[in-house]
DNA sequence: CTGAGTGCCCTAGTTGGCTAAGGCAGTAAG
DNA sequence: CTTACTGCCTTAGCCAACTAGGGCACTCAG
């Protein structure tokens, strides 16, 4: 898990949204147990209290429960929820970029070149042997 | 200009980047005068000295100069270098959502998907009358 | 029962961003 | 010169967000 402390997002909110994609990834499934708030605090390097944070936010959207004394666990559908949640940011952060491109005088046409160059540099035609 | 008080990024670095897109978009040319501290304060209903924090910060970043007692000036590339730094913000943005789709599990094929239909819905294929 | 784990809670303390009020120095038009 | 603008600087203080440390209640294996 990459935690930034210099970012201006709240570090509980980078948590959220780690632990949201992880979810979404299936790297924990529905009834597992989530990582201890100490166990994660020590990973991340960060204080306790900011995983507990990060973990109440993700109890109250819904992707997790608590059971004191026991631990976290993702809820049954947390998985979709995830996911569906992933894919309501990506297009809203699309649509933010689409938004400050358009303010700075480039069009549509001018990010979707962008978008293409960083796709091919993201997976660069994974198929080719050398 | 639009600043929103609630966000997580600094209102100071809101200023900066509505600026930096206005000198982009030739809002404010090269050799224009900006609008002075206390004029863009009022417009935006911000305190002088977080302007001037803004006003700073494109200084320093080359895009303006200041000339005590007349005001602040698009320097002479200043265009050009704010044009450059807006695609470079925009492919760095899309190389971020890229990164956090993968993690979620969302190939590059599925955030294409969402790029064009947020570009569907950004500019409804104008030209088509009802 | 005991002990080590868990989530939870309380109370501080720090920090960055922002506000506030005022003054100084320069420019330019009247 | 006078006046009214400019950018710039200083000091002080506020406030929310975030961090920090510690303690409590619960669960469960031994």
């Amino acid at each position: 898990m990459e935690i930034d402390p210099r970012s201006h997002i709240p570090i509980y909110l980078q948590i959220v949204e780690a632990i949201r994609s992880a979810i979404a990834a299936g790297v924990y499934r529905p009834r597992e147990a989530l990582p201890s708030l100490r166990a994660l605090a020590l990973e991340t390097q960060v204080n306790p209290n900011t995983v507990q944070r990060a973990y109440d936010e993700l109890e109250r959207e819904g992707f997790v429960y608590s059971q004191r004394g026991r631990g976290l666990f993702v809820t049954e559908d947390g998985r979709r929820a995830a996911q569906d949640h992933a894919r309501r940011t990506i297009r809203h952060r699309l649509d933010e970029v689409l938004r400050a491109a358009a303010v700075a005088g480039i069009e549509p046409a001018g990010v979707r070149e962008i978008f293409d160059a960083a796709i091919e540099s993201f997976s660069p035609t994974e198929g080719q042997s050398p």
